[in-house]
DNA sequence: AACCGGACGGCAATCGATTGCCATTAATTG
DNA sequence: CAATTAATGGCAATCGATTGCCGTCCGGTT
């Protein structure tokens, strides 16, 4: 089942079998259907490693999330997988554990067994990364660095959009519940909110930084109470949820007494009690698009990219979270 | 940054680099430290494709899933990734579309291009598995073929334990939700159901099977209040929890009319309204333990498998989707 | 002194494909 | 009709590591 089984049975020489297959103009009609025939009837795959270590090129594409666990993530995993496979490509999985060291030496070590990466939530330095795009083809998924392709979801503006809704129900003191240091989308966030609220001469309440898992939520709803504020926007839906937990346990009613909103739109956010009012991000898609952009970008090294970036937006999804500020 | 460049480096043939860094003990120690010194001094990674062509060896996992948004595979591939990472080998996650040809087809495609292969909820039938596994490492997750090495959670005791627990709240007539024909753990769970039945005199209803979506919810929720029942054990949690959602729809109490009891204990089965009496069952653990088996049995090829399947336990955990059967 | 065996390291084949280059043949053209 | 060009397919080098085999050197035996 190599090519030159392939090439003694069709009686040519293993170089046009390789042709026949990989670059069929190259070869006489007759000649190549004869040599596809026989491909087909021995089951004949290509050796994956053979041909990247012959032509460099290896058909894989790395996905580096900083946890798989996060349900964020199984969306941008899906819409990656669905993409590669319709170009035929493989996906490497790699969880690099919310370290920017781990990161960094996993990418390393793939550097050379994969055509390009994809860094969703990259908790690496700005400069750290340009080195790495410069020797391997990278797209960035919410993360923005100068001459890195990226694809963001527009969530400053969910944001905004979301501090509008709820000064609009009469919030005035709204919190931000903030998300890992190192994480840029968490950033612009913050960033986002504050503009936002000094649109309306209101200035946001900050609490955190946490991490993103449910158990943080805990730590998070007891400290988004001692602010004193009446809503408190979340880095992300996992932290939302887990927030809104801890607060049904202290017997405080959402939205009765706080509104909280998150971020994502992750699965469950819709179920989870009370559903959450969340900035819906086209998760799946930034999957798809991050693939297409990679592999555009591998198909035409060497000119300059069309588009460096891409920008997804969000919408507010208002579910039960969020509601009229209390009284006082 | 090839093992030739530090071979001219140091003054020694390539061969002897691959020793001092592959076979540390065939050489002699202080050859071997200069060697591994100019290695990491260079930040030598070996290459991958051409250590697996020359080796056969390619330190390369794949997963298998039938459907990389189904939550309950999060923990899978969470458990496996970190299992996988720990002996430094890759991770290659393949969706399979819930189609047995697809699967087939992609088996075979990276037969020579990992070591072995995880096989979760696999939709081949029992001959062409046991094709495969002769050819090329396997372990399957929920999947118990003769020969072939498995780790199956052991939910065909759990759903005894649930029909005890609503046998014993009064429940007589109860009916279980099936969900893909091709899932032999939705099988397993329907004969263990009819078992536990009948050691009360009862028999079991069955509606189905279903996609495990959340939309195919709607339909089982239906055909669930259709066959009378006072309380339905679902082939998983996502689709109870789509159950959950259209009964609320429907304005069905939940526990109060009906009982729902789900199966896995995925991401969300604890916050969904009301939270969802289900089967527990180790998830990640499983995961891990799937790839610790795969790579135990890569070490000794050829010996005979000490324990060819394990069972994993899986406890009920009760939550407030489960309560007295309602009083006619 | 002759011999043995182990430690060490080099040589060269090998894994399976790709690809630049060249030879052959056929077709086109002035 | 000679000559240029295009189509086709083979040869052999190459990618980067691994590994079986062999030679050399050295210390220890008898």
């Amino acid at each position: 089942m190599t090519i030159n089984d392939i090439a003694a049975l069709t009686g040519v020489a293993a170089s046009t079998v390789s042709r026949a297959l990989s670059r069929p103009d190259r070869v006489n009609r007759v000649t190549r259907e004869r040599i596809q025939a026989a491909a087909r009837e021995l089951n004949y795959v290509p050796n994956t490693h053979a041909r990247a270590l012959s032509s460099g090129r290896t058909e894989t594409v790395a996905l580096l999330v900083s946890d798989a666990t996060n349900p964020f993530f199984f969306g941008l995993i899906r819409g990656a997988q669905q993409q590669l496979r319709a170009a035929g490509h493989a996906l490497l999985l790699i969880d690099t554990e919310d370290s920017a060291e781990l990161e960094n030496h996993l990418l390393h070590k793939v550097r050379r067994s994969v055509d390009g990466v994809i860094l969703a939530a990259s908790r690496l330095p700005e400069r750290t990364l340009s080195v790495i795009a410069a020797e391997l083809p990278v797209v960035t998924v919410n993360r923005n660095v100068p001459r890195v392709r990226s694809v963001v979801i527009d969530s400053p503006d969910g944001v905004m959009q979301a501090v509008e809704h709820l000064v609009s129900l009469g919030h005035r003191a709204i919190a931000y519940v903030a998300g890992p240091p190192s994480s840029w989308a968490d950033a612009a966030r913050w960033r986002a909110m504050r503009t936002a609220m000094a649109r309306h001469g209101l200035t946001a309440a900050r609490v955190g930084p946490f991490g993103v898992s449910r158990n943080s939520g805990s730590v998070a709803a007891d400290a988004l109470l001692n602010t004193g504020a009446t809503a408190g926007v979340t880095f992300n839906d996992l932290l939302a949820i887990g927030i809104l937990r801890r607060l049904a346990e202290r017997g405080v009613d959402v939205p009765g007494e706080i509104s909280v909103v998150g971020c994502d739109d992750i699965f469950g956010a819709d179920f989870c009690s009370p559903p959450l009012t969340t900035l819906t991000a086209p998760i799946e898609q930034a999957g798809r698009v991050a693939v297409s952009m990679l592999l555009d970008h591998l198909e035409h090294l060497g000119e300059t990219a069309s588009r460096q970036t891409v920008l997804l937006p969000t919408h507010l999804t208002i579910r039960q979270s969020s509601g009229p500020a209390p009284r006082r």
